[in-house]
DNA sequence: ATACCAAATGAATAGTTATTCATTCATTGC
DNA sequence: GCAATGAATGAATAACTATTCATTTGGTAT
């Protein structure tokens, strides 16, 4: 154990702060999908997390600073998120570009949580320019992965003409509407149709490559 | 004049209230834009409206209130909208949707700054079942219309194997999405472009009524 | 065991914010 | 013109919120 401890000071102390760090950024997550963002407090968090007062600015300085780490918390998890599922799926761009969409509709991604989140943070980016700069960069990212698979497909599969760029966003558009029906409507749609109707526009657009699912068997 | 001030007490009187109570709302709109729903006061409402701080308990009685019918206006301005594009239009279902989606990138209902209050308000609608619901019905109504119209075009033009309301709930989803792009990303993309996306999208579901558009044609 | 140190607490503070209401102002009816 | 009525004002209030900081706690090294 005495070869343990050299380590455990510096180690364990900031591993504890960055475990900390997540515990507080999931409360806001929370507390903002339960009680909105415009009555989100550093007192809802800190009693959502089971924690006290003072500790949101011991470890974010203020609450500025943490709901933008909440929102770049969410940001590069959804990132990282797509990234693994284009990475663990199937060789051909057909295959990737399903992998794409599904993550959209799986969890983590799609928690209605999360959902809330978003939307509260697109609905303040027009005045704050930092919730916007990282709202927009995670979009770019998203749809130049899109778009560059989308044009793979149009040279793979002779459709020229098609517009990969336009495909591109108006698959990401899709799902982003898809989210809302989700979060305000969780009843009237489930993530699986929500799936099925993204994969049936790409079917419409590329009928040589998909087979259009049937968009609203429940499967029950 | 005599004649015209007999009905001017009245008259003029609650004129003078309903006109009140749109500038409080239009107000409200700007202020939501500018600053966001959670640094959206009652101070920064009144200024935006260049009128007194108790001005709106006076006409709303509460800022809870305000906000409720501020977001009612918006949804009862888009359904009019919509409607009067619908009637308006030629009497082929084609044309009838293609009013729809087009009335959704024009102003008065395409304005940055209702889009950004759209956001917000679903943003929080998680959490406020009121703001849900007013949500809910403006997105119910808009896509029961637009499935009925996709069903009849399904019926005349003998597209057998496709869903009226999952094209709806597409569709719908993309317009929304797509005003997410024109809310956080006005550069990326035009109202024209947009309408594009939405006009393709329709075009290869319906190959036989529609002749694709340049979807990224500028025009310029 | 003891001393030490960062982490955490929560009461205190300073600044905001929604709401109220006594007062002022403008318009209408006589 | 003049009273009367209701709209509008804005200062006062009470409640709330972010932030600070003196104090406590819990774990580690000596």
């Amino acid at each position: 154990m005495s070869r343990a401890t050299l380590k455990a000071p510096t180690k364990k102390r900031t591993a504890s702060k960055e475990q900390r760090q997540l515990q507080l950024i999931r409360a806001t997550v929370r507390s903002v999908a339960k009680n909105g963002l415009s009555d989100t407090t550093m007192a809802t968090v800190a009693r959502e997390a089971g924690l006290s007062q003072g500790i949101i600015n011991l470890h974010f300085q203020s609450k500025e600073r943490l709901l933008i780490e909440t929102l770049r918390y969410i940001a590069d998890e959804y990132n990282t998120s797509w990234e693994k599922a284009r990475d663990g799926a199937g060789p051909s761009t057909v295959e990737r570009l399903v992998a794409l969409v599904e993550v959209d509709f799986k969890m983590p991604v799609c928690d209605r949580n999360k959902l809330a989140m978003w939307f509260a943070f697109w609905g303040e980016s027009k005045s704050r320019p930092t919730y916007r700069k990282i709202c927009r960069a995670r979009d770019v990212r998203y749809r130049e992965e899109l778009g560059a698979l989308c044009q793979l497909l149009i040279e793979e599969g002779g459709y020229q003409e098609l517009d990969a760029t336009a495909l591109a966003t108006g698959l990401s558009a899709m799902t982003e509407g898809l989210w809302l029906d989700l979060l305000i409507s969780p009843r009237s749609i489930t993530r699986e149709q929500a799936r099925n109707i993204c994969i049936a526009y790409l079917a419409s657009a590329f009928p040589r490559h998909f087979s259009a699912p049937p968009v609203f068997d429940t499967g029950r």
